[in-house]
DNA sequence: AATGAATGAGACTTCATTCAT
DNA sequence: AATGAATGAAGTCTCATTCAT
């Protein structure tokens, strides 16, 4: 038997989309191995020449979505010049992006969530390449001056990060039934600014 | 048989701690009933006496321990007089109350949310009480002129939940390593004053 | 702790007559011990004060039941003279008990069937008293030279019974919608003189 | 997950045949799933690739064996000319048949009468294509001026179909001692002449 | 490379019966 | 005599993974 392993062949993409969606679709504890493959078009066993297991495919369904995503944001964040223009094109793009994307901002906010422990932790490994563009985005404001010089990054990306997902999470809660995107300008105003008058 | 419903009996506290625990040791898909009912030193169909199923366990078990929580809180916050001081007192008591209770940290933070949808939706209700807690302190510092009046409560909201949330779970995935309500008071500052230099 | 075994209380025949509205009502497998009790308005454990399990109060219910109403038919067919009219006279009463006692009808010719063979072993050995009814009306039509005198008894018993049951069977799965009691004169007739035409 | 539905490869077979074995050595309550499985030298899972559930199972069991029972007592019918023989075959062949496999004697006659009363509502339902046989003779005998015109066609099933069951009941309960095929004879001239002599 | 039939471990819940009060 | 809370055994079905073809 041969392990193919990342010769990502074309079913490869096959199973991470049909993977997508049928989680989308069905919910994450409805997603059985068998349903993938038929949405993939191919045999349950097929899965098992390029994914190791069933975590595998999520894990990689992750990872493969997530290094698209990150590209596009570094790139709307790099056509900016100052770092307060770059905090909004991050949080402009992740809106934007969640919005275009339904299906998958169900698929992050609510059904990977349901994963354990384990798995969970690779999610967040892989998320660190969007958490590395914020701490970029702080760092630049603390050289700057914009931001003081003893801001916590950790504190201020938990900050970021944490209204963020709250936010995108109560979106989809409440069905997506507003305008996501019509957010990013008042809560990248209050990231700046914080709750009080200025 | 007898059907005890909501009379709560000693048992009936006696399971909702054992199910507290089991969840904290053995995570959210490997706390089984009969794992719980032998912690808890009852009979399996005990369980069926005081809880309608699994479900019911979980639920009671989040909404007794929650309104405990938000009493806690809100007797804090009701001790202070500002907004200020009062924001700080319910930042401060999260994070205590949280550190205090490691387990309960873990419950919340990682192994409930592996419950399905349906499970989900009814911990979001109980959570409300405490998001009520929010809304109040954000309602009444735009009276007092402490924030803008024309502040989104429900954009508030969502950052200082979100940015209590994400810096309670990832405390919980560096393994509570450490101290976490050394963070309340600049947490509390990152949300009064935003990001920017004073 | 006393056993009061047959000592009938009024409660004896409380859980009896509440065995057989349950039965009736909700069928067989969802006639549990509680639920007869609570009908019986009377503890679970006071049931078991009367009778040895469960199944002794089917057996019971069955006995007391059937020992009224082989009493009863027995009386109707020593109101009459000849065999054909006692014949007749079973057969009426037969159907029209039945008909009467539509929740019993239920229960004889459904739920009690749905018991083990141990428990229908029983209840065969109580309807023999039934049995011995036609066993009777048989022997004295071979006497009186109306049946032929080399008519197997068991045979014909089982035929007349067979004939009887299967009808009542009908009638109950068709939901009881037609008039039973009106098919007793043609049923009769079919017995005495079989399907030949005169 | 394959879905085989009825295809029926041999795996199919094998499991009818296992659960008839099953059910009338061990009774229609003790015969578990695993039971079956074990019987059938499948895995358990393997079932749910060939039934539904496990009443798929039963319905399927005697769905197959009533329909290979109704072929061969129609052969026999066909074989013959007159009404009257055609009756006898069908006595004959139905005893004849239940002799010669007691095992499924024991299942039709006690075992799949505990079933639920849905259960026995789609038994009933697969009875009627011998319940036709039966009406197909008694219309033939009136047809040809054997039986009276005025004949009820639904007494005279029941009446004979009555009088086969109670007499294989019967010779069950007693542990088919004794020998059924030879009561073929006497039953066929009861149904005929009634009780009466003639 | 691909198939898909087969595997088998694992868990929630019900309910007849008991026994301390 | 009566209560009713407590017990604990027992069974159906799902689904990730394997392996012969």
């Amino acid at each position: 038997m041969a392990k193919l392993g990342k010769n990502k062949g074309p079913k490869y993409n096959q199973i991470i989309d049909a993977a997508a969606e049928v989680i989308a679709e069905h919910g994450f504890h409805q997603a059985q191995v068998s349903k993938i493959a038929k949405r993939a078009k191919v045999a349950d066993g097929t899965i098992y020449l390029y994914f190791k297991n069933k975590e595998d495919i999520l894990i990689s369904l992750f990872r493969e979505k997530m290094s698209l995503y990150v590209a596009k944001v570094e790139e709307a964040i790099n056509a900016q010049q100052g770092v307060e223009d770059k905090l909004f094109a991050l949080v402009d793009m992740h809106f934007r992006n969640l919005s275009e994307n339904q299906h998958w901002a169900i698929v992050t906010q609510l059904e990977l969530r349901q994963s354990d422990k384990q798995l969970r932790a690779k999610i967040s490994e892989i998320l660190k390449s969007f958490l590395k563009l914020l701490d970029n985005i702080i760092e630049e404001g603390k050289k700057e001056g914009i931001f003081a010089p003893d801001l916590d990054t950790r504190l201020a990306r938990q900050m970021i990060f944490g209204t963020l997902d709250e936010t995108v999470t109560t979106w989809v809660m409440k069905d997506q039934k507003y305008d996501l995107v019509a957010l990013a300008r008042p809560i990248h105003q209050l990231l700046l600014h914080g709750l009080k008058k200025n």
